[in-house]
DNA sequence: GTGGTCTAGACCACT
DNA sequence: GTGGTCTAGACCACG
């Protein structure tokens, strides 16, 4: 019975990035009230502060925020929330090109291996 | 007078992906001998115990072999190197694309959203 | 919809100090009838166990008195309440000054400053 | 035996508040090395947790850095140090002003009592 | 029941 | 020896 995470990066990143992509795909929406640390954390099979750490870095983020004993909220901004799901994509592609890039592939050859493997 | 490596991942770790890349390039091209563990160790500003670690690593997945007392050199098996970086790059391609698709996006979406950012 | 309050500190905190302010100004005279704990708790949109527990901390600080069936009211010790008001104002400056000094700063420096970035 | 902390806000902000100020009048020079967590920890008698939390905030607040495996050290830019203290320094004025002026003094009045309480 | 804080103690990778 | 991470468990204020 193993975590569902990787050895490579700490569980808490990990957890930041699955909440975070949740958040920008819509499966919460803005304003919606998030479990609490503890049902997160029972979900993910972590310890509350684990998830508690990562759920700060979302604040941090402004992703989402907390309402003093009421719990935390997905943030209400949601031109925040596009630009950075629009962000991250760009990201994802600019690295990939360098990469590949470094690899000796020049940039018309790069695109052309991402659109054939699709 | 920073170090030219990230304080995410150990030094050793960028250290294998900076000469694994040289030599699926072909800049240090089969049976070439290599710049000695001090050497290296010189031209990266690095602890001798850091690049040795790097080129173990090297080692291990067969792009290195060493002769005693004659230092290392590149692997003659020039299949094995080309299957490394053809690996290398569909695993790049494989990764981006999934991580596109997590975040709701096509590759053409993504692509155009990169230029439109640059 | 956002609470007029910050979540950094307790609600009622934050409420003792508005009415405790409104008070040590004048808005409310001595012996003036306050409004009730559930008119209070209109006003500020907040939970009436929160603004009860907020006047009962007026009432222990003897700013307010509470006449049973008829309702709370100012105290009617002027001199009370103008000592706190002067308390209040020489506490303001205390720390203020304590901690420009602990900048290094005197208060000339800081205080062209702060028309500096006006 | 009491530790010199108030039990009004958090240990760990504290902590933050008092390493920030000892960068910023300088008694810790830019790309110094800091102690080490475990000395910090001792210093202040605190658990390593909760000193290891305060520097964070400092890092992110880009005041210090950390060095894999060497340490944390002072952020050898001059000028975001120097910002930042002017910047304290405003706000602290800014702070008490609207304080002041809540309680009814205008700003004359409270800068000329910020001046004699000097 | 909510989030926030703190401690104690452990393990790890890195150099 | 360094910082980083994680767990377990406890206590607290708040509403």
């Amino acid at each position: 019975m193993d975590h569902p995470f990787t050895n490579d990066r700490p569980i808490y990143v990990q957890l930041v990035e699955r909440v975070e992509q949740a958040i920008l795909t819509g499966q919460y929406r803005p304003d919606e009230k998030l479990p609490s640390v503890r049902e997160f954390a029972s979900m993910y099979q972590v310890n509350p502060n684990t998830m508690q750490k990562a759920l700060q870095e979302l604040e941090r983020k402004k992703l989402i925020y907390t309402e003093r004993t009421n719990g935390k909220f997905v943030s209400d901004n949601c031109s925040l929330i596009e630009k950075a799901r629009d962000q991250h994509a760009a990201e994802i592609v600019r690295r990939c090109l360098g990469e590949l890039d470094a690899l000796g592939y020049g940039v018309e050859e790069a695109i052309a291996l991402l659109k054939k493997g699709e």
